[in-house]
DNA sequence: ATAACATACTAACGTGTGTTAGCGATAAAA
DNA sequence: TTTTATCGCTAACACACGTTAGTATGTTAT
């Protein structure tokens, strides 16, 4: 009888849900069955229910598990005692190593939590303007300080957030450059573009 | 009797194309169902294929669509006798502009190619390949002439055609600022995160 | 060894999907 | 007005989906 693996003290929900991730990232979550996800995890689709509540359950787990993480960073650099431009480069490097070394997680957070379902929707939308303002809030005062040119500050966050966003094609490409040299050049283009010459 | 309504001289495809593009963006293309296309556009799911093959015919219309005018944009470019820098300010102010004025067509083309189907499949990926192929070739030129800082090529095209596609959540936003600031705000920073100072 | 539990299986359900066939209604051409 | 082509309808199809019920198998604790 097939049963779940369980390498390096992984529960088997832990298992079926970075499947899931996987999974949910090459197909999205719509187009990703629980027989596909079933198939990954060499199981039948019945038997997934023993361990998680519903497809959308899934969902919910890898989208608040992201967005925690990246609450908890900000929280974090809003402490700190460094000029607005360290720490907007701080919050970048954290988002670009969360795209590089969590990728199938970030990338369905980031595309699929559409299909969450209400009440955890609404939260989700939530933490993410909420979060998109601080980051914001961070711009304002460099800009103010005279840090930072004198430009919308959500726009920039959009850009910020959307340009690392295309770490995906980083991840896809054939000859890719080392990770350490893509983290170098987006933070030299993005905040490059935010500086007071 | 219910009839698809064509004002402004389109043909009745081109409107049922049109509601799939609001369509699929607000829900993916795979969670959109035909029966809400039928009623978006004010008819029953089965009068549909009097104007279209399939499902997915939609999809290829879209995508192509949008691609083909890229690629006719850069063609033009790319003979323009100008600095690498004007180039790339060309192109850029074009894909804001046509993210701005034809953001559900370009929106789905960019999120849902995925669920094209094979011969377009990797048809539109070449495409897109070489998209950015051509665009990367006009930013080493701008680093050779120093135009340019030392950056990977590629990786600041990506920065680029992502950080645009954030218009999206321009569009979404309750208070945005108008489309023309938009425009110049990106410009500023994605320019100037790439221009020696 | 036995009891208790965790896990996987088979079978099936109701529902929603894209799509086709065939028929009536409307509009355009003769 | 008659003919013809266009367009929309109802009904139905075959299939894939998420999920549940009930049962068998394997694992752990007594």
């Amino acid at each position: 009888m097939a049963r779940i693996k369980t390498d390096n003290n992984l529960t088997r929900k832990e298992v079926i849900v970075t499947k899931a991730a996987t999974l949910f990232r090459e197909k999205g979550f719509k187009a990703a069955s629980m027989r596909d996800l079933a198939e990954a995890v060499g199981v039948e689709a019945a038997s997934l229910y023993n361990h998680i509540k519903s497809k959308t359950e899934l969902l919910h787990e890898l989208c608040f598990s992201v967005a925690n993480r990246f609450l908890h960073k900000i929280d974090e650099v809003e402490l700190e005692k460094t000029s607005s431009v360290e720490k907007i480069e701080k919050l970048l490097r954290f988002h670009i190593n969360e795209m590089i070394h969590h990728y199938e997680e970030v990338y369905v957070s980031d595309r699929e939590w559409k299909h969450l379902s209400d009440p955890y929707l609404s939260n989700f939308q939530n933490q993410r303007r909420i979060y998109r303002k601080r980051f914001a809030a961070i711009i304002e005062t460099g800009i103010k300080n005279k840090e930072i040119k004198s430009i919308d500050a959500p726009t920039a966050v959009l850009i910020m957030l959307h340009a690392i966003s295309g770490i995906e094609s980083w991840h896809r490409s054939v000859q890719k450059i080392s990770a350490e040299e893509l983290e170098e050049n987006m933070i030299s283009i993005l905040v490059g573009g935010l500086v007071n010459r």
